[in-house]
DNA sequence: TTGAAAGCGCTAACAT
DNA sequence: ATGTTAGCGCTTTCAA
């Protein structure tokens, strides 16, 4: 392990010097220290350096899902943002979990200078833990329970269901279901309350037995979706509310050889990689992905460029968009309701 | 920030005292100790712990790609392996640049305790700069140069390449087209070796015209299919080499609106998670994910247990099997080759 | 501009 | 089993 006073020594000069010369000051010797760590491969040792000045340089990245793509491509708008910036980018994923949420918080707390959290749940206070830590947090996609102790960067999720809804009602749809996320998540309480609600302004209350939920994941869609199929009579459309649920819901859809749109329609939450190939392309609420991400980056490193005087910031809620994106999952209803099959 | 220091004068006892507790040893005052780091909300410097200790207790695994599903799965493996471990694992991304590349290994040599690599390419030295850090490095999917310098899970590509080239010809294919990756890549390479290799077994040399490079990605195999399907005569068969790649001759193929597997048949390395549920289901070579993920982390705790006494180890090389996913994406030639309008 | 020196918070000898 | 103490490698006063 080659440090600072083999360099400064190699080079003729005080470790101070070096370590300005590190910090980007004009030093005499530069070009002797220049050389001096280009021979002795020298790498300041990031341990050190952050015990000494208290930053990290580094920001950290927590999500629920790895492996969920809408994810990946918020994450990808972040990383975007931070190319040749200072900061280098750490992901951390939760597993859904407020338990492993509060290990990778506590951990990440002490190794980054600020975070990007999608809470797994509104009630994981991430508030107590990271407030105390005096970093920075912007949550994105979910919020948490004291809303406004951080900057977010949210989509408008009551409106997009109330899209897909609307959507179903102007087909003629009447025994609608949907599969839902956890009502601990904004995403799976916003979505669920924006649906009934719309449905319910037409004069229509849904089935409890057609109001399931599915965790969000690919298997929670699959089941709910062959219980409200295999039920007569079924539904007549469904919205999951999900990428991961509707994966799901293909997949018993696919099972069952039930053909959409004829016997069942489909509209979901969140376009699919594959969406507008599949066999009817899929109807869905698009909404941006990368951009939320970005925007949240920008959002942190404002606050970590503003001086910590100690005195509270008002925090910033960044609500973007939605959108319905019309294709071939969803068709009017042709029979009336109570004469259909299925 | 409250310290250790905070802590012992507290609980009556040396901080020396105070560090055993936290280390997990016997200590009298253990219920004071405990007592005073819950009352003091005590959390240990990360940074002051491991600049010390030379320990960070957390490893570090960084993907060319985060937004390909396939890297996530592999992840995941390696996630799940750590769950109650004593490691954090934290996840970077490289954009398939061997600069960015060089930039995060550097970074994440002095802030992880080991590191699992899926290299952007062969070249891309993670020699020089890793083996000198003296941190363990397991290499995943990928390999590099020198690969003796570290153990490596990787899957058959060459063997999985054949097996596609062999059943596009047991369907009596001849004017079948590529769509591999970067050359220098492992899978890109080797991907490309074993299916030209199948089909000069089979006395059919590839048209130089129907031999596409897309790295790797959803534009490029877009784009290298455009190529391909505008020609005339066309292929009857396209190998596109990975999973984003496929996504975009699928989207290729939907535009032009070319019928599958009727006028062109397709077969890809690596599943989609929609390829069952797709119009025709896709032929594929599929290949373990997650579980190659979680024995490269089996692979770095060992090296991470066993006691570095300078003395050099035998790097372990494991490579997975690969196998043929018959779906509906290939056909038999219907007519002959040079007669058949596309 | 430069160097000397203090010390960030912790762990690991060492001595008891 | 416990306390004392040195020091990990670096940045940042402070004086010159």
């Amino acid at each position: 392990m080659t440090t600072i006073a083999d360099v400064a020594r190699l080079a003729g000069v005080s470790t101070a010097s070096v370590s300005r010369y590190l910090a980007g000051h004009r030093v005499r010797e530069h070009v002797a220290i220049e050389q001096a760590c280009n021979e002795l491969r020298y790498r300041p040792n990031a341990m050190a350096r952050s015990l000494r000045s208290g930053r990290t340089r580094s920001i950290g990245v927590v999500v629920p899902d790895i492996t969920n793509p809408y994810y990946a491509a918020v994450v990808k708008g972040i990383q975007d943002v931070t190319l040749d910036g200072p900061y280098h980018v750490f992901l951390s994923g939760t597993d859904e979990s407020a338990e492993r949420q509060h290990d990778v918080l506590v951990e990440l707390a002490g190794r980054a200078d600020g975070l990007i959290l999608i809470p797994a749940t509104e009630q994981s206070e991430p508030s107590r833990e990271l407030q105390q830590s005096r970093i920075p947090v912007v949550l994105v996609d979910r919020e948490a329970e004291d809303v406004h102790a951080f900057d977010s960067v949210v989509v408008d999720n009551a409106g997009g269901a109330r899209l897909a809804a609307e959507h179903l009602l102007e087909l003629g749809h009447e025994r609608i279901a949907m599969i839902g996320g956890p009502l601990n998540t904004t995403p799976g309480r916003e979505r669920h309350a924006g649906f009934v609600d719309a449905l319910a302004d037409a004069g229509i209350v849904m089935d409890p037995a057609h109001d399931e939920e599915g965790r969000f994941k690919t298997e929670g869609g699959y089941q709910a979706a062959l219980r409200l199929l295999g039920a007569r009579p079924g539904p007549t459309a469904i919205f999951s509310a999900n990428n991961l649920m509707t994966i799901g819901v293909l997949r018993a859809v696919n099972e069952l050889g039930i053909r959409v749109p004829d016997e069942v329609s489909l509209i979901a939450f969140d376009d699919l990689d594959l969406g507008a190939l599949l066999t009817p392309p899929l109807t869905c609420i698009s909404r941006p992905t990368e951009a939320q991400g970005a925007l949240a980056m920008r959002l942190l490193l404002r606050r970590l460029e503003e001086p910590d005087d100690g005195a509270p910031r008002e925090a910033t809620r960044i609500v973007m968009d939605v959108s319905l994106t019309v294709r071939g999952s969803c068709a009017p209803v042709s029979a009336p309701a109570g004469k259909r099959r299925r």
